[in-house]
RNA sequence: GGCCCGUUGGUCAAUCGGUUAAGACGCCUCCCUUUCACGGAGGAAUGAGGGGUUCGAUUCCCCUACGGGCUACCA
């Protein structure tokens, strides 16, 4: 029974932006799923209807695709244990629901939220801020252990709204083996009666996770450690619909927390902090409120998808940068940490420089094109593909391309004055004006030219060439920064490289 | 409150009883470079506390403290 093929899925609930925590779930059980050949399904956890919201579904998976990481199987790709979407599959949950109440293992509740309410009131105290429905309360509400078996099926047919809970065992030890933890142990009359199937006909998590991880015979369920209380539910739950022997290996998950104070990391963070949450942008179709993504502030999915997968687990040798194959090859489930990770975004941009620098420019010419574009500047390959691989040592993001390259096509509208002002003086100021002269009689235009050219007349004038390369810079590109003077003066080509000069002038000799 | 999980530098972290306790990010110094980077060489910085077990504990066990998660007809 342990031979069966791997098959893992990612069970995200469609209701917003998808998470840093999410797309790492998602990841982790993709790379479990490829290193062992196995299935990697994508299963639409939308049993709340209340919270359902529009596009979510199709964002997940755009997000999944950006990454490189798109599931084998779900809504938008469909196998033979579709449908993947909760709501598609009602039917089949209550069936077990009934099968449970039959064997004993579940019981119809008919309290209504007030009365649910008004229990959790009467019975808090300082001891239990909190009661339960359990083995405390439940004889005390209104459901088919405490009712006739006539008012129970009178109830049934009249159609008043009900519940299906799970009846918790009194004094059970729940055990549970997780890769990450171990063995870990829950008595099972600390355990509540879950809620199996909402009024509406709905099944809650508990009952859908344990139907479909069984129909789409999952073999390892991932998830995150706020699953984790929850687990001797699902246990039991396995056990009671005799499918104990096909009951998935579990890990739970560490949750990512937030870079300061403490908490998992939630999308107020990324706004407070300034860094994206969500893999991609994300329009709230209700409130139009724009998030940032990663993807849009200029990541490189491998970067991303690195970075993620190393935040909460590392293969022991040291290795930091891995591609996506790599992963593949050395994750392992056995090493993942037990402990929270707090997200650190300046080394999430180290992760994306890195892989910026190794990346060719082959792969990064489009994205910088779109970037060019949308900032309205106009652009030739020829020109891109000899600047790219001269600047992106520069760039931790993709978006950091813009200043960086911008001035090979536009003149610098803004000067750094400040930085040549100082030392700027009328030797210097001469020796641009008959610079200029020299260049434009310069037999051929490159670097070698230009640079001798530049550095034969400030030797002539008793210049330092060193001192007058600044300014030429600045006049060139705007500010310190960029790669060799003479070589983005041959780039831009004479006519540039001369008007530039004089339009420096003037603003320098103000 | 209860239950569960966790705790090595500011952050990510290696170590599977014996190490001068790796490495990386960030920070600082220097070199390269008369820009900014890249690259290179250094530096500061870590085992929560207390008990055990052991010849020997960061490592195994217990307690305490601290942090987190859960405690819905949400996932």
């Amino acid at each position: 029974m342990h031979q069966r093929p791997v098959r893992v899925r990612f069970a995200p609930s469609p209701t917003g932006g998808l998470h840093l925590g999410g797309v790492r779930t998602a990841l982790y059980n993709y790379l479990f799923a490829k290193k062992h050949h196995g299935t990697f399904v994508l299963r639409i956890e939308d049993t709340d209807q209340t919270r359902y919201v529009q596009g979510a579904e199709q964002y997940i998976v755009d997000c999944l695709e950006w990454c490189g990481i798109s599931p084998d199987e779900g809504p938008h790709r469909p196998g033979k244990f579709g449908p993947y979407r909760q709501s598609e599959r009602k039917d089949v949950y209550r069936v077990f629901a009934e099968q449970l109440v039959s064997n004993g293992h579940a019981y119809y509740a008919f309290d209504t939220p007030e009365e649910l309410e008004k229990m959790r009131t009467d019975f808090k105290s300082d001891n239990n801020p909190s009661p339960q429905y359990n083995h405390t309360t439940r004889m005390k509400m209104c459901n088919s252990l405490t009712l006739s078996k006539e008012e129970v099926e009178k109830k049934i047919s009249d159609k008043v709204p009900h519940v299906i809970r799970i009846l918790m065992p009194d004094q059970e030890e729940i055990k549970l083996n997780d890769i990450i933890r171990g063995e870990v142990v829950f008595h099972s009359h600390l355990v509540d009666d879950k809620v199996l199937l909402k009024a509406d006909g709905m099944p809650t998590y508990h009952l859908a996770v344990v139907v479909d991880d069984h129909a789409m015979e999952i073999t390892h369920a991932f998830r995150g450690e706020e699953w984790l209380p929850s687990a001797p539910v699902h246990v039991l739950l396995w056990q009671f619909l005799g499918w104990s022997d096909v009951m998935p290996a579990w890990a739970h998950f560490p949750l990512i927390l937030k870079p300061d104070g403490q908490g998992k990391l939630s999308k107020r963070d990324g706004d407070r902090l300034g860094f994206p949450v969500f893999a991609m942008d994300w329009r709230d179709p209700k409130t139009g409120e724009l998030t940032k993504g990663f993807k849009e502030m200029g990541f490189l999915p491998d970067a991303y998808i690195n970075l993620l997968a190393l935040l909460g687990w590392n293969d022991g040798s040291g290795q930091e940068i891995f591609s996506k194959e790599e992963l593949i090859q050395h994750f392992s489930v056995e090493r993942i940490h037990k402990s929270g990770a707090k997200f650190d975004f300046e080394k999430a941009k180290w992760y994306n420089h890195e892989w910026v620098k190794k990346s060719s420019t082959d792969l990064l010419l489009p994205l910088v094109q779109e970037l060019l574009s949308s900032n309205q500047i106009h652009t030739n390959d020829e020109l891109l593909q000899t600047a790219i691989p001269l600047i992106k040592e520069r760039c931790h993001v993709i978006n950091d391309f813009l200043l960086q390259l911008k001035y090979f096509f536009v003149d610098p509208t803004q000067l750094d004055t400040e930085a040549v002002k100082p030392k700027w003086d009328e030797k210097k100021s001469a020796f641009f004006q008959s610079f200029v002269k020299e260049l434009e009689s310069l037999s051929s235009w490159n670097i070698e030219e230009i640079e001798k050219c530049f550095k034969d007349l400030s030797l002539a004038q008793g210049l330092k060439p060193g001192d007058v390369q600044l300014p030429f810079r600045v006049m060139l590109v705007g500010g310190k920064f960029g790669p060799a003077v003479f070589e983005i003066a041959q780039l831009i080509g004479k006519d540039a490289t001369l008007r530039r000069i004089d339009t420096g002038l003037s603003s320098f000799n103000i």
